[in-house]
RNA sequence: GAGGCCGUAGCUCAGCUGGUAGAGCAACAGACUUUUAAUCUGUGGGUCCUGGGUUCGAUCCCCAGCGGCCUCACCA
């Protein structure tokens, strides 16, 4: 049953043991349990050693030190750990019980504050009960589990055992929070959109295709929101966000999930100005606040400053950030103007880039800077805002008033990743339905932005107001502000192959006993 | 898709030049009323990822496969 594990029916005999004495093995709802955080707050330098405030705590046992009529035991629940000191004088009505405790078990423990000889906050119990009884040992007590397979495969059991690993994700999830409440209090209201879409626009990637039965029609998970966003745009909702997931048929490592989340948002009558205050604005934040998480202020270090760690350097996200435009870059990397049409087809020849005569001089400006330009971001440590693109690589962008070659667009760069992308977004019906219509030249047609939405080109035909328009990979953030260097540890159940035992339950056959 | 590294007890890991495998934790039996990865005594536990090959003999060498990690490619 369940599987093989040698402990398995060790610990059945177990259960046996509570359950002759009376005790349902798997508990019910407990009422009146405090966090390990709140109880470990209430004990002051004035709480006697025993017979402190009253408490009542529930978690999992990943400690326990059994001295005969002594146990301490240390549970963990999602805000840390606590030792409860277990006595038989206090809980000789349940001594027998007590004892049959073991490692992973889940119980609740009511008593009375206080700490130990050498100061350790404990929780003096009189009285406890079996929440769960686990039926298979956690992994080792010291080391947690180190397998990167097991902790991806069975992220419950990294939780349970790397405490580092939970911070992650409490962390995560308060970053989120905290990115819903920053727009918020600018006005945004929060929508979902269609995850499955007929057309699968708004980005340049390969998607996902689906079926649907009863309709019979393919369908594809999204890539992006950003039609179905800016169609709420043309309806009125003048400042929307959507914090949600995109799918992406691509390769799989470590900055690429094939799901990953997406913050997009748009808002009426700004424009890459506006999104550019705005992400600064709210990474800066988000930064200060991770800064203040995780470490006290460096002596001698400027209180504004927020410099965060990212594998072996240090990240700064002190604004202002550094903003420099595309064509500089380009030009300090290749010499070359990148609307230069003809010195850009020059450079890309001397660069050994493939089929030049085959590609737009847009798309040989995109691969050059790819190649000599982004490698050189990679060792940046703060933020920059690139901006200023070629026009040809933004077709669902507003170009510059002045200059109709360049695109209203910027990407925030931080050690090498692109965190954020934004517009000034188009409004115009009518180029729309051209850059829709085009197929750039050196493009593969899945990977190509050329995707006719004739809903789309119908609504911005009823007018939609000027907008600038943001997008930031939460999944990246996350890396940045946890500093954790692959997007797996910040996904709580990253896509993995198969295992073959999985293989050959999902065609048919029945799962390893 | 390419290359490098890796896969040994439930977990963390050793295992030399090829001679049928070890430690700690966990488990089991026992002792212990202030431990801190408790300690002490005793015991059990292995498809050495899978399948071939070489060899008298393979955890070890070779080939193929599966899975993982990293680097690169791909990647609005």
């Amino acid at each position: 049953m369940f599987n093989d594990n040698p402990q398995f029916k060790d610990r059945l005999a177990r259960l046996e043991k509570w359950r002759a004495a009376g005790v349902d093995p798997f508990g019910r709802r407990t009422d009146g349990i405090m966090s390990t955080r709140v109880v470990r707050d209430l004990h002051t330098p004035e709480t006697p050693h025993d017979g402190g405030p009253a408490a009542r705590v529930a978690g999992r046992i990943v400690l326990l030190r059994d001295i005969g009529k002594l146990i301490f035991l240390t549970i963990v629940d999602s805000t840390g750990r606590l030792q409860i000191g277990v006595a038989k004088q206090l809980m000789a009505a349940h001594w027998d019980k007590v004892k049959l405790l073991e490692l992973g078990d889940i119980a609740w423990f009511s008593g009375k504050l206080g700490h130990t000889k050498t100061g350790e906050i404990t929780l003096w119990a009189d009285d406890f009960g079996l929440s769960a009884k686990a039926m298979l040992p956690l992994p080792d007590k010291f080391h947690g589990l180190a397998d990167m397979e097991l902790r991806h495969r069975q992220r419950y059991l990294d939780l349970a055992a790397n405490p580092e690993s939970m911070e992650v994700f409490v962390a995560r999830s308060r970053i989120i929070q905290m990115i819903r409440e920053f727009l918020h209090r600018r006005d945004f209201i929060e929508v979902e959109t269609p995850m499955m879409q007929s057309i699968a626009g708004g980005a340049a990637a390969r998607p996902f295709m689906t079926h649907h039965n009863a309709l019979d029609i393919d369908l594809f998970m999204r890539i992006s929101p950003e039609l179905y966003l800016k169609r709420l745009l043309v309806g009125g909702m003048e400042r929307v966000f959507e914090i949600n997931r995109n799918f992406r048929n691509e390769g799989i490592d470590t900055r690429h999930n094939p799901e990953f989340t997406m913050m997009e948002l748009y808002q009426a009558y700004s424009d890459l100005s506006g999104m550019m205050e705005l992400t600064e604005s709210l990474i800066a934040d988000l930064a200060a606040d991770r800064r203040r998480a995780i470490m006290p202020q460096p002596p001698g270090e400027s209180p504004s400053a927020v410099r965060l760690p990212y594998g072996s350097r240090m990240l700064d996200f002190t604004p202002p950030f550094k903003r420099i435009s595309y064509n500089e870059l380009f030009e300090r990397h290749l010499g070359v103007n990148m609307l230069d049409e003809a010195g850009v087809r020059k450079a890309a020849v001397s660069h050994d880039v493939a089929d030049v005569d085959k590609k737009a001089a847009a798309v040989l400006v995109g691969e050059l800077f790819e190649r000599l330009v982004e490698p050189t971001l990679h060792d940046m440590d703060a933020p920059v805002f690139v901006f200023d693109y070629p026009a040809g690589l933004c077709p669902l962008t507003r170009r510059k008033p002045d200059n109709p070659a360049v695109a209203e667009r910027f990407e925030l760069y931080v050690a090498g990743m692109e965190l954020a992308n934004a517009y000034t977004e188009l409004n115009d019906p009518f180029v729309q339905h051209e850059t829709f219509s085009a197929q750039l030249a050196g493009l593969k047609e899945e990977e190509s932005m050329a995707k006719m939405d004739h809903d789309f080109i119908t609504a911005l035909a009823h007018g939609m107001p000027p907008a600038g328009g943001l997008g930031i990979g939460i999944d990246r953030l996350m890396m940045l502000l946890l500093n954790r260097t692959s997007i797996r540890d910040v996904v709580l159940f990253p896509q993995l192959k198969p295992l073959p035992a999985e293989q050959s339950a999902a065609a048919g056959s029945p799962p390893a006993a």
